[in-house]
DNA sequence: GTAACTCATTACCCGTGCTAACTATTCCTG
DNA sequence: CAGGAATAGTTAGCACGGGTAATGAGTTAC
């Protein structure tokens, strides 16, 4: 297996196993923390309730504790993000039809507008970014992405 | 450029350069959240003390400054992470030889004690994960971090 | 019909980032 | 060489976002 020819910018490669989840460990700590200082300044949404809103722009309507089970946050935090996204206007809570001790958050069209106004502005910085790495850089992290994730998923 | 044949596990990928941004950015913050319940119950330390001493040791002595732009954080955070290192022993702080403005902060035996007997267990979550990812996943995570750790330094 | 469970919430605590303002030291410049 | 500018670290204070424990309301099971 030789990538020797596509990964011209970054040399440093991790090579042991055990090293690996050191390594990435403090790369995706070191990213989340530079990613929370990117947001948009005219945007008043923190980044966790923009990726609620979007949750809820790309699954539809969902009560609380999935949204929670979702985000992998408790459900009290769940709770008060909702609140904030409620204050704002960007969701709306009602009743489950039937068990009505479930509160169903959607999405309102405020939200979804912000949403889609958002998608093309609030990544401006990480995909500036993206657009200086190599075609085989982005490759990879289009590939890395998606199994981090289902890492951030496993029990 | 195919990779079609060393990735079975994860099908999804992102395609668009667009769409690449904000799902990195998801999957990265979702990742650090799910790394930062994972810390061993038995270590005192939280994950970023752990990852100033990892850097302590690694590197060697420095001052507060530097840690702080090693951690893409500000000082006055660096300060209170390398206090309470100093009050559990872990580091000392010393003056800088010529600059006496400079505090110089160098890890304890204790805290490189700590920091070899922890390598092995701090990441013990994680490294079980990686270990059932198919290797090809394992190779573009071990190639993704440096790239990660890369875009975390950009201006 | 009551006991046990589930969902959401409230109240509270902690870690960790930030900025602004301050002190101490060093550097630079007239 | 005196004095202002620049730099390093700290202190104080704020905000956000995670967590747990306890509570109330609703549902399910026996």
């Amino acid at each position: 297996m030789s990538y020797a020819n596509d990964m011209p910018t970054v040399e440093k490669v991790v090579r042991s196993d055990a090293g690996l989840a050191s390594e990435l460990r403090l790369s995706v700590m070191r990213l989340r923390r530079r990613l929370a200082v990117e947001r948009h300044p005219d945007n008043e949404l923190s980044i966790n309730q923009m990726s609620v809103l979007g949750v809820l722009a790309r699954r539809g309507a969902m009560s609380v504790g999935e949204l929670a089970t979702a985000e992998r946050v408790q459900p009290p935090s769940m709770t008060r993000t909702v609140n904030c996204l409620e204050e704002s206007g960007d969701v709306v809570k009602r009743p489950h039809e039937t068990d009505r001790r479930q509160i169903v958050v959607e999405i309102s069209e405020q939200g979804r507008g912000r949403v889609a106004a958002d998608r093309d502005r609030r990544d401006a910085w990480l995909a500036r970014c993206l657009l200086e790495l190599t075609p085989a850089e982005r490759a990879i992290l289009r590939r890395a992405a998606p199994i981090l994730d289902n890492l951030a998923q496993k029990d």
